[in-house]
DNA sequence: GTCTATAGGTGGATAGAC
DNA sequence: GTCTATCCACCTATAGAC
């Protein structure tokens, strides 16, 4: 993949992802899609193999950058809290920074067994949730987090609330009072901020027994 | 809308709920909701004007359901956490009875702008949430919730958990061990019950200090 | 109410000139 | 590499028989 060689090439997939990502995949047509571009849409044959390829690419592309961001946060943090503060924290900017990739998630997330089911997308997320869980654990086992909770299911917990507001933004900008735009950016940098909050104190032991060894299942 | 007059009416509906939700608007075709209901695909334009009125009309049936239990949950409940739970649990049991509700419901949220703008659907929800925001709100003044978390976000960070899971349904299946096809019906249910307890840990004040006055923003 | 037949339109994909 | 022109399949919607 040579840095800047093909114009079109990227002036096409970035089309796409937009496109895709707003209406869906069937719904975006292969003209739609040069016309966004501003290339004849007969050249798209010429770069990909077919409009299934194309979209297939899109989502190679942004799920390499979601696991990359992902992973390093459990490498640099140096304690239990710090990692869930770190994760949400990056999940946050990565889908505020990339307004199209929520939605396309999203409809991965939705569509699985459908059309273009991308195991990938599942089997990636599983390795930054598979970290999670440890973490959750970890804190647990040290005294810090609550151990009367199942550290898969706080770890899906923890990870819905971020994925949750950006999926649903047009929605959460209408209850929010914002109108079907969604709401503004500040707006979500704070409830970005929020979502560490509220994991966080679901996950902490409460200060006063400090002693419980109920285990779920 | 006659109880049960027109058979084939509710078999064209059921049919394309199913469609609709499994493969999105655009995917699906009139033919296939004809051969899935088992009438003549033409059929179904002697009961709807074209293919959106169909979809929308899906939309508002469903819709109708959600709020009712909705709302009828915040009337029944006598104290802030049981409205949280019954609301949680009520989520959660809608999720599971009607298998192809939350799918729908994402399709939505992810398509707002697009095509079939619904927005009868953030709307409607519009009102469970308000309620939610109150509930939380008296909890936090009567000092059994802690109150620096901002109560809209809470709310939402509180729904989030249970739409995500059924929205995630193939990924979360994937993650938990169970493949695609989604987690077995008596996981969901541990799991609908662990969003209840997350959304109370995560709401309760601290049973240690009790008195804390910084409120966010 | 339910079907057959088909009109009318659009979309994905290809051939081939430049 | 990029475009024009076009083919063919398929989809929505209608007309009209039964």
């Amino acid at each position: 993949m040579p840095p800047d060689d093909a114009h079109s090439r990227t002036a096409i997939l970035d089309a796409a992802e937009k496109l895709f990502s707003t209406q869906g995949y069937a719904a975006t047509t292969i003209k739609q899609i040069g016309t966004e571009a501003g290339v004849n849409s007969a050249l798209l044959y010429y770069y990909f193999a077919d409009k299934l390829t194309l979209y297939q690419e899109i989502i190679r592309r942004l799920l390499e950058t979601l696991t990359r961001s992902g992973t390093r946060v459990f490498d640099e943090a140096k304690s239990a809290e710090e990692a869930v503060r770190g994760l949400v924290s990056v999940q946050g900017e990565l889908m505020t920074s990339r307004p199209y990739a929520p939605r396309l998630i999203a409809r991965e997330l939705v569509d699985h067994e459908a059309e273009h089911a991308s195991e990938h997308i599942s089997k990636l997320a599983a390795g930054v949730f598979a970290r999670l869980c440890e973490v959750i654990r970890d804190g647990q086992r040290s005294g810090i987090f609550r151990d009367d909770l199942d550290p898969r299911f706080a770890a899906i917990s923890t990870i819905s609330q971020v994925v949750y507001f950006h999926i649903a933004r047009p929605a959460v900008g209408i209850v929010l009072g914002y109108g079907p735009a969604g709401p503004p950016a500040d707006v979500t940098r704070t409830f970005n901020a929020h979502a560490a909050d509220y994991a966080i104190a679901a996950l902490t032991a409460p200060s006063s027994g400090r002693k419980r060894t109920r285990k779920q299942k």
